[in-house]
DNA sequence: GAATATAATCAATTCTTAATTGATTAGACA
DNA sequence: TGTCTAATCAATTAAGAATTGATTATATTC
């Protein structure tokens, strides 16, 4: 290497000698200008080069770290409801929630239960269809809970994100309050029965049947409307 | 309800005539003591009963709100991996990718197909472990992606960077090179076989069996180590 | 005159400080 | 004893200053 590489040499050498923090982070672009010597636009060069060979990533307002970029996995809840549908959420859910049910059976604890019949007891007696729900999102979120697996109570938490960012339109009833004999009463209660009496293939049966009436409520509500 | 309940009949009262901003805030408990004209400690009380009812949730610092309390969705993929194993990582897999496989093999295109025979090429002339996995990775992907359906990709990305977040420990095999007969070859040419004859039942149960057999490798790995 | 160094500026991010807010405690009052 | 008021605490948010990589303009050097 001869000396138009010399702000790349000065740098590789400074990097072997010198053992850089844990996170990697190296000093900013005017520090090491003066450490090494050299003028920034020399520097840059060579901090592209290594950039180049995925030795060291860089961000504005971060810094210059070594070793290769963090992906980025924020997919935002926003820009997935912005591609999907309903019936999309709904097979998603299809999947997942009738096999959280039955681990849930097997997992639950005390608390668990409870909360779940506490869930029951407050769709039972909502005044409105906000509390009708509220009480719903508690339930499918213990029940996810209940599993414990940490990745799949992971993996539907952010489904259910989608699903309350997914536009629904006038699919949902607008009436001003739940009936008293709404479908959802008896399998919810069918599905708590069922994992409080640790019986898997009935928490995964009942939560089938239930998601599935909410998938078939969706498509007669759509085809009714076009 | 008596005078005794006078501060939460008021509140629901309030709350019923006026309208909240879009996300639920109510106004602090400093502002509400003097709309109200309640004290602050009978104002609490009934805020209290409303939060146990589940229709609305408080927090330090941030107010109070109308709803559910929402979930930490801001859950980080590291956050995740630290509080999860490799076998709960492998669960979820098992309910996902199968189900991924089947909905591909009705909705795979010929770029999706064609990609897939790609890794599998790759896989047989990978000369080190990190091409290997990058064509595992890459047709994995693949599959996700030819389901067609959205929510269920985006799951699969971020139940797959959770995997790669994982501390899988020494039950990676560390030699320098992947085996030539190696057991997922065979598997994976078996599924993308599955998919490209739009084998639905095949291709779920070729899935199913491949990644139960990466789980069953690691159950014996791990005893073995114990 | 071309190349490079230096300075100025921009935009994204982080850091710092102050203000807000629900929760808790202590004292006054009846 | 019970309740109200005030003070205080701890968590969070909001806003402005300071950093930092990227870009552009100006000056310098050979």
């Amino acid at each position: 290497m001869d000396d138009a590489d010399g702000a790349l040499t000065q740098l590789k050498a400074w990097l072997a000698q010198r053992d850089l923090p844990s996170d990697g982070r190296l000093p900013p672009e005017r520090e090491l200008v003066e450490i090494l010597g050299v003028s920034r636009g020399e520097l840059r060069k060579a901090l592209a080069v290594l950039e180049c060979d995925g030795e060291l990533w860089r961000h504005v307002g971060k810094g210059t770290f070594i070793g290769s970029r963090p992906v980025e996995v924020h997919s935002s809840v926003a820009a997935i409801a912005n591609r999907t549908n309903p019936l999309e959420v709904m097979q998603a859910r299809l999947i997942m929630e009738p096999v959280l049910a039955r681990e849930a059976a097997i997992n639950a604890t005390g608390s668990h239960l409870e909360g779940m019949q506490q869930c029951v007891r407050l769709q039972r007696t909502a005044q409105t269809w906000r509390q009708y729900e509220n009480a719903d999102n508690r339930l499918h979120r213990l029940v996810a809970e209940a599993s414990g697996n940490t990745v799949l109570t992971a993996l539907f938490d952010q489904l259910n994100a989608v699903r309350r960012a997914v536009v629904w339109g006038r699919l949902r009833d607008e009436s001003n309050r739940p009936p008293t004999n709404h479908y959802s009463f008896a399998q919810h209660e069918a599905l708590v029965a069922a994992i409080c009496e640790r019986d898997q293939k009935a928490a995964f049966k009942v939560m089938q049947n239930h998601l599935r009436t909410v998938r078939d409520n969706l498509l007669q509500h759509r085809s009714a409307a076009e």
